[in-house]
DNA sequence: GATGATTTGTACGTATGTATA
DNA sequence: ATATACATACGTACAAATCAT
């Protein structure tokens, strides 16, 4: 059996559970592809209510694929279903979400170690390019260029951990938080301090020291949380569970 | 909106997309539990075909329900969709096996030192006690006894970390592998390095040094994977990806 | 390589549980 | 509190694709 197929949605690219392999896509997996845009992209927002008779309308479908598909976007994690009560667009607690952000910084954190200790020369460079690149989007102040450079840049270490497993599951627990990160680089200073934070990163995963690479990503996961806890609004606590963080290394 | 709840499979628990709130359970999520324990219990074993309208007659319900839990268990990876194509038991390519051991291995990690940092005094005195009472089982050979000790032991240092999300994912992981981990512990020699490996990391615990117990932890969950390549056959290669894994810590 | 059998994907109808008046 | 309305869970039927011959 061939490895699985990645989907793009949305620029990012999704691990989804049954993917085809090549073939014609069923409706389930388009209207799937369709609702996970909808939702990472903002339109659909948290806690909305999803009416099944609505979407097959929409869609032009009977019932069966929609709630194929929504059992599919349950399983990402990106709506909730409730028996005989119906789906609707995930909605987190504060305290769920902080515990999720903390994953996800560690998740990178433990990417970046391997990829640190794994990556071949070109891809090394090809990691020191896109740094560079990404200069003229923060002197720009160009957010939403910056932003594309941070995720290829975030994946590139997905990837260079040379592991496709843990790339796929960093990427969906990305996705995941996607519709909670809108708007992580408000702020002209936020987009500074995250190239800054890069230039460190870059230069220890050059030095090929994996520890420090993780203790540095843990620490750019956790300011960028903090900055978007602030807009989401105080009680997001990002910095979560208890009072102890992670000791310096 | 509760938080989930979490499901009993086979005495370990999985954190399900769409677990009910509490009110009775729908037929979709009774077959999906059932054919779960079956698959993690080896009874259905990876690579089986399953077909539909064969599980429907099984369980005396039609083809509807039974599509619905296939799809949740794609999502835990215990199966794997072809569409158009049909179902089977999830089988997974060495590579991918390896891939899936270490990450296993380095979200155990993860916990570990986040337990390390946070677990109460209470906590650790629990840790401390569990650890103490399979010694028993280790001086008889009691391999069931002690595989169920190992369970507790690894599920307190989820619960350690004080973070729910994460406790769920790296229980997931830990169901998802399950198929392949049976008689992880067979032989009386690999039931003592594995006592004598959780008493260091008992000890580093106590003494608060996370990243040291993330280490050792790193290290016995390799050897256990290596244990188990041995057994599965030669090229399971368990400790895969790159030539220099870890480096010392 | 074409044809028939089988199985999946989708449409549609019914029943039951949840929410609302 | 009871009844009504409605959405979901499930059953049944058909279409289309895959596979076996």
């Amino acid at each position: 059996m061939p490895p699985r197929r990645p989907t793009e949605v949305e620029g990012k690219v999704v691990q989804l559970p049954s993917s085809a392999t090549s073939s014609s896509p069923t409706l389930s997996e388009t209207i799937r592809v369709r609702l996970a845009d909808e939702i990472t992209a903002g339109h659909l927002k948290p806690g909305a209510e999803i009416d099944e008779q609505a979407v097959a309308e929409r869609f032009g479908v009977s019932r069966t694929p929609v709630r194929e598909a929504m059992r599919d976007l349950a399983a990402l994690g990106l709506v909730e279903i409730e028996p005989r009560r119906g789906v609707r667009v995930a909605t987190l607690t504060a305290d769920r979400l902080g515990e999720m952000f903390e994953v996800m910084a560690e998740t990178e954190a433990m990417c970046a170690r391997l990829a640190t200790y794994r990556m071949t020369a070109v891809e090394r460079l090809a990691l020191q390019a896109l740094h560079h690149q990404s200069l003229d989007a923060v002197e720009r102040g160009d957010v939403d260029r910056y932003d594309g450079y941070n995720r290829d840049f975030h994946s590139a270490l997905y990837r260079g951990t040379h592991n496709a497993f843990l790339a796929d599951h960093a990427a969906t627990l990305r996705l995941r938080l996607a519709p909670f990160r809108r708007a992580q680089f408000r702020g002209r200073q936020r987009l500074i301090q995250s190239h800054e934070e890069h230039t460190a990163l870059v230069q220890q995963v050059l030095r090929g020291d994996g520890n420090e690479v993780a203790r540095l990503m843990r620490a750019h996961m956790l300011t960028a949380s903090a900055t978007l806890a602030d807009y989401l609004g105080e009680t997001t606590k990002a910095d979560k569970p208890s009072g102890r963080e992670t000791p310096a290394g």
